[in-house]
DNA sequence: ACCTTATATATCGTATTACGACATATAAGG
DNA sequence: CCTTATATGTCGTAATACGATATATAAGGT
């Protein structure tokens, strides 16, 4: 059975992500960059794995559907942010790599973010803590 | 500076954190309820504070501004999901409070959330944990 | 080689929804 | 009361993800 307490902690767990989630946009609007833009560079230059990101993996990465990453891709060459360089093993695939001035706004917006990050892994930790109990969380914020 | 593997640290967690998003929308899909309106009964239910959760405070809580959160509880009026009662001492505010139907279908999304919020908790330490290991440390006053 | 099927990317129209600008209702305070 | 502030509501617009569909290339069987 579901406790009220529960319900608590599980809304203030998603209310800190949407936190982190608020600041990441606006941090990446103040930058010029949709959200979305922002972690396809992220995705794009944190990606691991011997065959260079394409189309299709940043779809996976950013869970939308391979035509909306393409879509995403040619809004983001446009504006400079991306090259599409056709895989010479597989012309069908397009090599994504960043320019230069994406590589100098992420890296940018990624010193924004570390500080944001680190106090979101403690505060979810604390939430994240008092949902699986199940029972009663102890007194909060006292 | 940023190194490489930080950017792999950070698209992981991000990455994680869109998984869960990702599983969440649906679920809420599945039972034909849109995320937000999900997120809307969620912030209802578990509202901490003496007074009834109101569309300001639900703005606040979703990090929408007030109208919208205008807009998505007239829908969930409209949807049967929602009942909005005027509060006595102010006639302007409007007392957000779960119909019987919107209560049964939040029980049951957030049993199903359980188990995915307890392997997304377990997935973001070990990732966070990453992430600030190699990297110059935020800047600490005192 | 040919034909079928599968995969990767692209295009277009549509739907959803958050927002800005503005409007209305109520409250608070000189 | 009369001005200003707050809470909610309306309407048109913009952004973007999707479904349906299209094209290019690859892979596999015969």
């Amino acid at each position: 059975m579901l406790s009220r307490a529960q319900y608590v902690s599980i809304a203030a767990f998603r209310h800190q992500l949407r936190r982190f989630l608020s600041f990441s946009e606006a941090a990446a609007n103040a930058a010029g960059l949709p959200a979305q833009q922002h972690q396809a560079l992220l995705a794009i230059a944190g990606h691991s794995g011997s065959a260079p990101p394409t189309v299709g993996t940043l779809a996976e990465q950013l869970f939308i559907a391979p035509h909306t990453a393409a879509e995403l891709v040619s809004r983001m060459a446009e504006a400079d942010l991306i090259t599409k360089t056709p895989s010479l093993t597989d012309r069908r695939r397009l090599q994504l790599t960043l320019t230069r001035k994406a590589a100098a706004l992420l890296a940018e917006l990624t010193r924004e973010h570390l500080t944001e990050l680190d106090s979101l892994r403690t505060l979810l930790e604390k939430v994240t803590a008092e949902i699986t109990v199940g029972a009663d969380p102890p007194d909060r914020d006292g």
